[in-house]
RNA sequence: CGGGGCAUGGCGCAGUCUGGUAGCGCACCUGGUUUGGGACCAGGGGGUCGCAGGUUCAAAUCCUGCUGCCCCGACCA
């Protein structure tokens, strides 16, 4: 992509109204923009950071055997009453009439719907276990918007849906999600830790919040350094072996939110030198909630004695639009965004230092051409602009390698490379400039 | 929903106390000189001062009402 030709609306100054990095980041960096309390445009820029974290979910998802389909952003109201939420959910939901002034809403998650969708089709256990996912934007009426897209109302959100025939297969789906979210969250450069989360009225032990520690996180969290270094499974990791072993490895040292924190627990178990307390970000919430939708509306399947018995669900939310947010927290500098690979906008900038010159374009063209035809993701700054402004945009938008190339360097028949994260510059040939950035444009993908 | 604050061109702000017909920096357009870390000169375009009433010869400025947005608290992917 050629900058002179991109939509890319770059802030100088800082926007009064953006208090956390993150947030003046992606105003900054023009990726974002608010259109009402809460509720943002997503531009080109920040559209493919979103699309590659969407991506990544995806994959996880899959590699778990979760299926992914796509439900309606807006939604009957008549589920919503036959499983006896309509009136509990409160004012955080959008409720809104059609033109036959019908009941309907804009849902805030599926739990009801994809309910229904599954007793309409599934009769027996032979079916289960089943695990149902959708990407989707999800419209919760906070009482409080902020922090941009880390508190939005209007959010996109990965919801999956478990169906199993008792508790224990429930345990299987429910570990799963556990190492396919440990998963996602490393190839996207972030620790997340699970921490023991409130189960609600089911009880239990079977639900985590997945929380990456920043300064500016929302919530008080406290656990055991241990955690922290756990190595993270591969991708060779076996969904249909047992997956127990590995998730009370993660679940065994002490890791809370204050809202279920025991300080007497945690000075017994932990010796203080390895005791973390912190500021955290939920990046994602998986839990285990039984029968509590299938019994009231019925979902059930026949087991192997054709008895009918209502089936078992678990539910598992990553919001990707807050990732990117949080990606940023956990990856910035003074001049700007430094991203991960896997999710940077493009692999390479390319800088040409004096766009006009005959000598330097024609260079810089022929870099850009040979990256495209390599399938790098490049965007090329071909406008006029001084070199200062060039590469003050650069780091903003923090892409993680950049080739400059000016009529200096050409002389030499060299170009400068820079790797954003280190800040390391190097003086190489124009050939081996456009191979280290094939190079790391391919190994960005995990 | 309680408490605090803000609203003036795309962005950041001054002007409001003490009414006199709107200004600065950045950005943008034209021409020129420049070009290796956010250039300079000259010229130019763009604002019914959040909305609605009121007071006044005259309102960005004073009065009343409303709306939007931000921050602090209780709730949440």
């Amino acid at each position: 992509m050629r900058l002179s030709r991109y939509f890319l609306p770059i802030l100088k100054e800082d926007p009064k109204e953006a208090e956390i990095v993150s947030h003046r980041l992606m105003l900054r960096a023009g990726m974002i923009r608010q259109e009402a309390s809460g509720i943002y445009a997503w531009l080109p820029l920040g559209l493919r950071v979103l699309g590659k974290v969407e991506r990544i979910v995806r994959e996880e998802q899959d590699r778990t055997g979760a299926m992914e389909l796509l439900m309606p952003t807006i939604q009957p109201a008549d589920l919503w009453i036959e499983s006896g939420r309509y009136n509990d959910y409160g004012q955080e939901m959008l409720r809104i009439r059609d033109r036959h002034d019908r009941a309907m809403l804009y849902g805030p998650t599926n739990e009801e719907m994809v309910t229904e969708m599954f007793r309409a089709s599934v009769r027996s256990y032979r079916d289960l276990p089943l695990n149902l996912y959708h990407i989707q934007w999800k419209f919760r009426d906070e009482v409080r918007p902020r922090f941009g897209v880390m508190r939005s109302r209007e959010f996109l959100m990965k919801d999956a849906y478990s169906f199993d025939v008792d508790k224990e297969g429930a345990r299987r789906s429910y570990n799963k999600m556990f190492v396919a979210y440990l998963r996602t969250f490393a190839r996207m450069g972030l620790t997340a830790i699970p921490m023991q989360a409130d189960s609600g009225p089911i009880g239990g032990d079977m639900s985590h919040e997945f929380i990456i520690l920043a300064t500016t996180g929302e919530s008080e969290v406290f656990c055991d350094r241990a955690v922290l270094d756990m190595p993270v499974p591969g991708e060779d990791v076996d969904y249909e072996g047992d997956l127990q072993p590995l998730v009370d490895k993660f679940t065994s040292r002490y890791a809370s939110t204050d809202e279920k924190h025991d300080p007497e627990e945690f000075a017994r178990e932990v010796s203080e030198d390895r005791r973390v307390s912190a500021r955290g970000i939920e990046v994602g919430h998986i839990f285990y909630f039984g029968t509590k939708y299938s019994e009231p509306m019925k979902a059930v399947v026949a087991g192997p004695d054709g008895m009918e018995k209502p089936v078992h669900m678990g539910s598992y939310g990553i919001g990707p639009t807050r990732l990117v947010a949080a990606i940023i927290e956990a990856s910035h500098d003074d001049a700007g965004i430094v991203w991960p690979g896997s999710v940077t906008p493009f692999d390479v900038g390319l800088i040409n230092l004096k766009a006009g010159d005959e000598t330097t374009d024609e260079a810089c063209d022929d870099i850009y051409g040979k990256l495209g035809n390599a399938g790098v993701d490049t965007l090329y700054d071909d406008t006029g602009d001084r070199a200062g402004a060039k590469f003050a945009t650069m780091d903003l938008i923090g892409l993680p390698f950049q080739i400059v190339v000016g009529p200096r360097g050409l002389a030499g028949g060299t170009a400068e490379i820079k790797v954003r994260a280190t800040g390391e510059r190097e003086t190489v040939s124009l050939e081996s400039a456009l191979a280290r950035a094939i190079e790391v444009a391919k190994g960005a993908t995990f």
